[in-house]
DNA sequence: ATAGCCATGTAACCAGTTACATGATTTC
DNA sequence: GAAATCATGTAACTGGTTACATGGCTAT
């Protein structure tokens, strides 16, 4: 049985929860692990397609509008199992910010730091909505979890802009 | 003129430092971008075929070893500069181990508090890492800038996984 | 009835990873 | 002369993105 990719494991997680369609588990997708795991429409399909030929999930009868729901098959909650006893590998990062400024030799220092300054704006608009997600409370511990990362996350960044100016007028 | 992907334009950008060999590209680019740009050797073979192949790079005679050398034309030069005259788009991140914490309620607590020991442990060594390199001083001004992005990171996950305990034992 | 959105999916491409394969040079 | 390592690259696959295409349902 050849392994889960995450973004397909992740599927299985979520229909742990109920028989979900492809359009269903973009959005649920999207909002509970999609600040930190991206996924598309195309690549949900594929994989539910993939899963369902290995038995590890199962249509259920079309709805309206031709939902086709899919639900867990026993094999498909052992699957997950298997997938999840696995030690959750390293992080990935990229940053097209980052590579920019490794190469703030070569870029006009006024463009480089508007370049700085728009991604700043975004990271206190998402610090913003995460803080209002954890003022709204609920949800379950482990979605609070994530958030906190993402609100510690977004307070290294801009505390990171915040430095700058001082590193870079360094010299 | 196709864009360039940001992969390739770094090869530009390391290419304006002088003529560098595939291999030597591959070590420049893990020690100067590695942490927050990936990218492999089989990639960066490719990368500079095509770049050579659109007149952007061009191969200098080969040396010891077969080593082929390649320099920037000034259509390369050129090409550098469109690209990073582009704002830079969002950061990707990618993280497993939040993927697993998001499915907390179907794994065993204790397992799921082992991982997340193991990434304590990582962390660390990586923040100490990056503080050696900042003692040791030396660099340019953009190099200890991104570093300055790796220790504000290293520390928040660090502090995130300082508060985990008391997110996840309430309730 | 028609406009807009819901929901599905396919096709083609591009980027990233892993595994394989080879030969030259240096060092002992 | 053997072992290590430097340096090159190819092949095959997997995963991720973008663009295209279609038709059903709902609200007005």
């Amino acid at each position: 049985m050849a392994e889960l990719n995450p973004t397909a494991a992740s599927l299985l997680g979520f229909l742990h929860g109920g028989p979900a369609s492809g359009y269903d588990l973009v959005g649920i997708a999207e909002a509970v692990i999609g600040d930190f795991w991206s996924l598309t429409r195309s690549q949900v399909y594929r994989e539910l397609a993939d899963l369902a030929s290995r038995g590890l999930i199962r249509a259920q009868p079309a709805g309206p509008r031709a939902k086709r729901p899919y639900e867990l098959t026993d094999a498909g909650r052992e699957a997950f199992a298997a997938w999840i006893a696995e030690p959750p590998g390293p992080e990935q990062i990229r940053y097209p910010l980052l590579l920019a400024l490794s190469f703030g030799s070569l870029i006009d220092r006024d463009r480089l730091l508007g370049y700085v300054g728009t991604h700043r704006v975004i990271h206190e608009r998402r610090l913003a909505a995460y803080r209002d997600v954890k003022a709204a409370g609920g949800r379950d511990q482990y979605v609070r979890a994530t958030i906190a990362f993402g609100i510690r996350y977004e307070e290294a960044v801009l505390a990171w802009i915040a430095d700058l100016p001082s590193i870079l007028t360094a010299e």
